[in-house]
DNA sequence: CTAGGGGTATCT
DNA sequence: AGATACCCCTAG
């Protein structure tokens, strides 16, 4: 039951601010293969370490460790390294080696170590292996921290700046569209897609209303609720919240069992279609339930009582770094998405060569624009453009776009013609901008 | 084209 | 009232 196991890493994981369980080491032990399942669960325990490193306010040479690591697994899944990335990459290297010029003067060791360490050592690694992480920033970086070994004045004025935050705010932004990416929880598409073929069935047999209710409520309900990140208020104290939503992991079971439950009740419309395996669902949601209590009290024991969590799956983080404003963190969200068959070949045509990222091609030209109004033109009628709620199809779509193309709304646009015939590039700018919570 | 600010409807 | 999700407008 490899879903199991793969629910029970997420679990561990996902409700984990403990920073005494590192995630990474919880994967090893779990001994996870290499299917994108596996992959995506790397990523998450790699986000996890992130999260927790901002949370203990300990941005250090760990945490390029941990982007560096990212940044091999999202090569493995061929995704396009975003410009948060590297950003927080440089950013972070910067801060690392800032906080070893607090001598007067650049002739103490310190900082000469870390030049050589930092700069040299590790970041020549990465111009080695043709490293989309080296950035024209991280160069720029390079070559201010070197003169100022040189340049006594340089020195100083590099040493009063403080960048921390800037540090931290790639760092949260990365987390954030990272975690917007991974998409659901493997409970959750397992659900989907029970989902999804149950509609496909109800539909052959010429039933969908019962279907394309319930299916829009899933779509709407556990997909955008569920999953998406919830922008959980990072208006200062954020911190303290530790051991509140400890639950949280259940409260992804549970939401789990809603789907199911939904799930029987159109079982139920269309004359015990399948009986037994709704059934199995409500047992298994229900011992995975319990069983996850168990565990939850071998760890904590202090949580036991809160049996009825909320229902958002909503594992927080929030950082809160300096006083500032935007440091609204909601990293949030779940493991897995359903490794979708759709998206074209990946990285077929280049795949091998491992000099350089595998950079997608372009999408062939597409007629665009496929704005219902709009080209009414003249007129311009304000006439808005019926509401219309996204489907999770399109979420999905539009993950595995961000994936491939990065924010180029009409490459992921002409990428996925068929899916986004309704939606214009600014829709996918705009959900998108939902998703990561901004 | 994209980013970002704003507007509106809806829900709590 | 605040939060959301979607849609629209516009500067660069």
């Amino acid at each position: 039951m490899e879903v199991f196991d793969n629910w029970v890493a997420e679990f561990v994981l996902l409700r984990q601010h403990n920073p005494r369980v590192l995630p990474t080491k919880l994967i090893s032990a779990l001994q996870l293969g290499d299917s994108s399942d596996c992959l995506n669960l790397k990523i998450s325990s790699v986000l996890r370490d992130i999260s927790n490193s901002l949370i203990r306010g300990a941005i250090d040479e760990g945490t390029l460790d941990l982007l560096e690591v990212l940044e091999k697994l999202l090569l493995q899944q061929h995704s396009l390294l975003m410009e948060s990335h590297k950003s927080a990459y440089c950013w972070t290297a910067a801060e690392c080696t800032l906080r070893f010029m607090w001598p007067l003067i650049a002739s103490d060791g310190f900082f000469t170590e870390a030049l050589e360490r930092i700069w040299t050592k590790r970041i020549g690694v990465l111009k080695e292996r043709g490293s989309d992480l080296v950035s024209g920033d991280l160069l720029k970086w390079e070559t201010d921290l070197k003169n100022a070994l040189e340049d006594p004045e340089l020195y100083q004025r590099i040493r009063e700046t403080n960048i921390r935050y800037t540090a931290i705010t790639f760092l949260t932004q990365l987390l954030k569209e990272q975690w917007a990416l991974l998409g659901s929880s493997s409970l959750e598409s397992v659900v989907q897609r029970r989902f999804l073929k149950r509609k496909a069935d109800n539909v052959e047999r010429g039933d969908t209303n019962a279907a394309d209710e319930s299916t829009r409520r899933l779509e709407s309900d556990t997909i955008d609720n569920a999953n998406e990140p919830r922008g959980e208020s990072g208006d200062g104290n954020g911190s303290n919240r530790e051991n509140d939503n400890d639950v949280e992991g259940v409260g992804c079971l549970v939401n789990e069992k809603h789907a199911s439950e939904e799930e029987q009740t159109v079982g139920a419309q269309e004359h015990e279609h399948e009986p037994s395996l709704d059934k199995g669902d409500e047992t298994a949601a229900r011992e995975l339930k319990d069983y996850l209590l168990e565990i939850q009290g071998h760890i904590d024991p202090s949580t036991r009582q809160r049996e009825e969590p909320n229902n958002a799956i909503d594992h927080s983080v929030n950082v809160t770094p300096p006083p500032t404003r935007l440091n609204r963190t909601g990293t949030s969200g779940q493991d897995h998405n359903e490794a979708p068959d759709n998206v074209n070949e990946k990285g077929s045509g280049s795949q091998g060569t491992w000099s350089g990222r595998v950079r997608r091609r372009r999408p062939t030209p597409v007629p665009l624009n496929v704005s219902p109004l709009k080209k009414g033109g003249l007129a311009k009628s304000h006439v808005r453009r019926p509401k219309k709620f996204w489907t999770h199809e399109e979420v999905e779509a539009l993950r595995e776009g961000v994936k491939e193309y990065g924010r180029s709304w009409k490459d992921i646009k002409n990428g996925n013609p068929a899916v986004f015939a309704e939606r214009t590039e600014v829709d996918l700018k705009d959900k998108w901008r939902n998703l990561v919570g901004g």
